[in-house]
RNA sequence: GCCGGGGUGGCGGAACUGGUAGACGCAGGGGACUUAAAAUCCCCUGGCCCUUGCGGCCGUGCGGGUUCGAUUCCCGCCCCCGGCACCA
């Protein structure tokens, strides 16, 4: 070989990316196309902070295995790829570097798609959106306008979480215990007029639609289900006895209605002052409402605590007069902010009944009859059978609580009901770099929607960031003073902006008919392509992303543009890439950037690292070592396709079955060599198509390929080599199968080595189940249990021919050493058990 | 506390509905090629035992059980990760 046909043949990365990637960019390959099934294949989008990242690079592998995959396999695949584009860094990056948020997100998109090109992934960029722009957010527009005729979307004032770092409030799924889920900054509650979506209308909807999601992981589903929280209990009326009316409570356990001996309000109810002022100790009760209102969660949290109001409330069951105390621990925003307290039967009340010496009366026993111990230590929160409580002595805790809530409702004194932890979800935003809320504030109409044919309402982009952070917009006298659309009188523009969860959960609607210029969608489009056939993305968007996109789909659907309840029919959640134990972050400076693994080893080598290094919804742990394993492998295959003298001549068609020795280009290589080579090509198809298809495990199927690869190099040293149009069609098979994961070099070796068809053209292979099928088996032969020899038989031997082999097996005689077997198990596949 | 997912070599990880545990890769060892090194190609590599023979014992977090046979199923624990949590 001389030393230029050397250069020629040394696998360069960078020369055949590029030269691919650009034919790939003029042919269009990756629009979706052809007769096939639509399959709808879909990453979460990224927010276009600057460059892409490590995490970025595994997720949209993934994407980009499925989507060539399923292409190949003859799919009309839609694959698309936008920007999240409105959020706060934009506006932090603003008041940094002088440059205007729409300037810096639109450069920083251009960098990205630029790598993500570099990468290779099969996008179809003509169907590319980003959420700032306002042919995409003027729908979102449309959408409040509809949801807020619909009473979907209201304006309330209410404590809500507010980060100081991002300058905004936040939605309860946006708070991480009482931090920021951005940054992790300190969310303190503070009081003020905000717009809701009225996610809670749809929470039973959104619960029961988990069931159907089968396609999802049970770690979603379930942290949905939590997330929602449902629970079903009774409503209970006390009649209060030093104030004219009642005070309702909320139950899970009205079977333990009779052992309530006090009641305990939220110092928030509104009944808490008002209470104070008939016969207690009014200073003490408004001090104890001022400190406790004071306090954050976890503070709270300390321990119990408490005051007596000085009023009193009957039981509605058995009359019994009982204690109205003010509590620490009750919550205003759940059930309805007062609970009857059970001190034997609840935990907390017991805990506080200790303290402020109130009786605790017992009456639920266990289920099994025990005895409970004469002085309660804790509360017995169990279900069990009810004593001391009248009529429903005796019954179970289930069947009591149907009878009492029952009783109840006869009396009028209570009614069954189910709460939801889920709040609704409090979208606006004193930010700026965000679509406008389109509502006006006119004195005399009050809130007035703008009219749907003065949408959009633009943000405008030339402004200038104030340094303290907050928004500009309320600065703007000529985005702020407007004539009320209603009256004509003067009147102001809301200047919060939206959520960004709200622009994330309809972008995958869009992107079915991105151009459309008079409508939000093309019926048609969305009823070829939803619900999306796969989805994959991080799982921290579990109830942040995952559950609005859900909730907006309903919406959408109730406000007649969409027939769809569910948006994701398959979802994949990949796991975080690690490195030194930690995620990559700037912070802990243990960041790869993909750039420089592209450069150095090419983006098929970060493509297949990626999916060879684990499962894909585990974690990823970094290993430079492994990266540089499948550089190595990726060399291999090259120069195992390419540096052949044949190269360009070579076929790659299956020469079939030819094991009566038939049409052999050489004539001379044994059957038996053709025979194994093919079996194992045609295994090895069948293992790399389930492992991609329907586990998606992408590191079993590479090391399948990599198995093939092995066992052609071994063929070739050992001089038992295969015939040459068996190791053509395994060669072959080895690029269509790595074609998905490393599809440049694929590409690339396909070309030199066998030219056309070329790659893209020729579709996914199916195996042969003939071609699996052997001769003869190994059989393992233990003896109780334990492998003490190996027989080879007929592969169509029945269970009494293989037992009687096993059985006259030199050594298997030998160890048997005349004992008689009890018994012998003929496994169903290639195993033997003798007991003696 | 409740819910979900895990615990397999030095490391990342394989093992389909119970059927030869450790595929594949990394790291390590040996060999071939080379003046030499790198690269490449081949072989070995769970632990402990008598080197003695294609050998024996132990081994999938721990303890039991079911089974001819258990990483896999059942019961009881321990530990790790994630979610929810004074939710009445």
């Amino acid at each position: 070989m001389t030393d230029s046909s050397r250069k020629d043949v040394a696998y360069d990365p960078k020369a055949i990316e590029l030269a691919w990637q650009d034919r790939w960019a003029h042919t269009g390959a990756a629009r979706a196309r052809g007769e096939g099934e639509p399959f709808y294949l879909l990453e979460m989008f990224p927010y276009p902070s600057g460059r892409i990242h490590m995490g970025h690079v595994r997720n949209y592998t993934i994407g980009d295995v499925l989507a060539r995959f399923h292409a190949a396999r003859g799919r009309k695949v839609l694959h698309p790829m936008g920007w999240d584009a409105f959020g706060l860094p934009a506006e932090q990056a603003a008041i940094k570097r002088g440059v205007p948020p729409a300037k810096w997100t639109r450069e920083n998109i251009d960098t990205m798609r630029e790598q993500l090109r570099r990468m290779g992934f099969s996008y179809d960029w003509d169907r590319e959106l980003a959420t700032c722009e306002p042919d995409y957010y003027r729908w979102e527009q449309l959408f409040f306008v509809r949801m807020l005729e619909r009473d979907l979307a209201y304006r309330k004032s209410a404590r809500v979480n507010w980060c100081d770092e991002c300058g905004t409030v936040l939605a309860n799924e946006q708070v991480d215990g009482d931090e920021c889920w951005r940054g992790h900054s300190p969310v303190r509650q503070r009081e003020l007029d905000q717009w809701f979506l009225r996610i809670t209308r749809y929470a039973d909807e959104l619960l029961s639609g988990l069931d159907g999601l089968d396609g999802w992981p049970e770690k979603v589903v379930t942290m949905q289900r939590n997330w929602i929280g449902r629970s079903t209990g009774v409503e209970v009326d006390f009649e209060l006895c030093e104030y004219e009316g009642s005070l309702t409570v909320f139950t899970t356990r009205a079977d333990t209605l009779f052992g309530s001996t006090f009641v305990s309000l939220a110092v928030e109810h509104p009944l808490a002052r008002e209470l104070a002022s008939r016969g207690g100790d009014e200073a003490a009760v408004l001090e104890f409402i001022e400190r406790i209102a004071r306090q954050t969660p976890e503070e709270r949290a300390q321990g119990k605590e408490g005051v007596f109001t000085g009023c009193h409330a009957v039981n509605p069951i058995n009359g019994s007069q009982v204690p109205v105390y003010l509590a620490n621990f009750v919550l205003m925003e759940y059930g309805t902010g007062a609970v009857m307290a059970v001190p034997a039967h609840d935990q907390r009340d017991f805990e506080f009944a200790e303290r402020y010496q109130i009786p605790v009366v017992r009456v639920i026993g266990p289920a099994d009859g025990a005895e409970l111990p004469e002085v309660l230590t804790e509360a017995f929160t169990d279900d069990g059978v009810l004593h001391d409580s009248d009529a429903f002595s005796g019954k179970t805790s289930a069947d009591a609580r149907e009878a009492i809530a029952k009783e109840l409702t006869r009396g009028g004194k209570g009614r069954q009901v189910v709460n939801y932890r889920l709040r609704d979800w409090g979208i606006s935003r004193q930010r700026y770099w965000g679509a406008p809320i389109p509502v006006v504030y006119c004195d005399a109409c009050g809130v007035v929607p703008v009219p749907e044919d003065e949408l959009p309402v633009v943000l405008p982009t030339e402004v200038t960031l104030l340094e303290g952070g907050g928004s500009p917009l309320p600065q703007l006298e000529d985005f702020v003073n407007v004539d009320c659309p209603r009256c004509s009188a003067p009147a102001r523009r809301e200047t919060d902006t939206m959520d960004t969860f709200v622009e994330s959960s309809w972008y995958f609607l869009r992107y079915t008919r991105p151009d459309l210029a008079d409508a939000p969608f093309d019926p048609a489009a969305l009823a070829e392509w939803l619900p999306v056939t796969q989805y994959i993305g991080g799982v921290e968007h579990a109830v942040l992303h995952l559950l609005y996109s859900r909730f907006f789909t309903r919406v959408l659907r109730d406000l007649g543009w969409l027939e769809l309840d569910e948006p994701f029919a398959r979802l994949l959640t990949q796991g975080m890439v690690i490195k030194d134990g930690a995620k990559m972050s700037k912070s802990k400076g243990n960041v790869v950037d993909p750039d420089e693994l592209v450069q150095r080893y090419g983006a098929d080598t970060a493509r297949l690292f990626s999916m060879f290094a684990a499962p894909p919804e585990k974690d990823l742990d970094w290993s430079e070592r492994g990266v540089e394993g499948a550089y190595r492998f990726i060399a291999r295959v090259w120069r195992l396709a390419v540096a052949d003298p044949r190269c360009g001549s070579a076929g790659w068609e299956d020469p079939g079955d030819r094991s009566d020795g038939s049409d052999r280009s050489d004539g001379q290589t044994p059957p038996a060599a053709d025979r194994a080579l093919r079996s194992m090509t045609h295994e090895t198809i069948a293992r790399v198509t389930h492992d991609i298809g329907d586990r998606m495990h992408f590191n079993t199927a590479v090391a399948a390929i990599m198995e093939l690869v092995n066992e052609i190099y071994r063929g070739r040293e050992s001089g038992e080599s295969a015939g040459e149009a068996a190791v053509d069609c395994a060669v072959a098979t080895v690029l269509r199968l790595l074609a998905p994961f490393v599809p440049h070099i694929a590409a690339e070796a396909w070309e030199r080595r066998i030219g056309e068809p070329a790659l893209e053209d020729v579709p996914w292979p199916d195996h042969d189940p003939s071609a699996l099928v052997k001769d003869s088996v190994e059989i393992a032969v233990q003896i109780n249990g334990k492998v003490r020899a190996r027989v080879t038989v007929a592969a169509d031997a029945d269970r009494e021919a293989v037992a009687a082999a096993a059985l006259s097996e030199e050594r298997v005689i030998a160890e048997l050493s005349g004992r008689e077997p009890r018994k012998t198990v003929v496994g169903p596949c290639r195993l033997v058990n003798i007991v003696v």
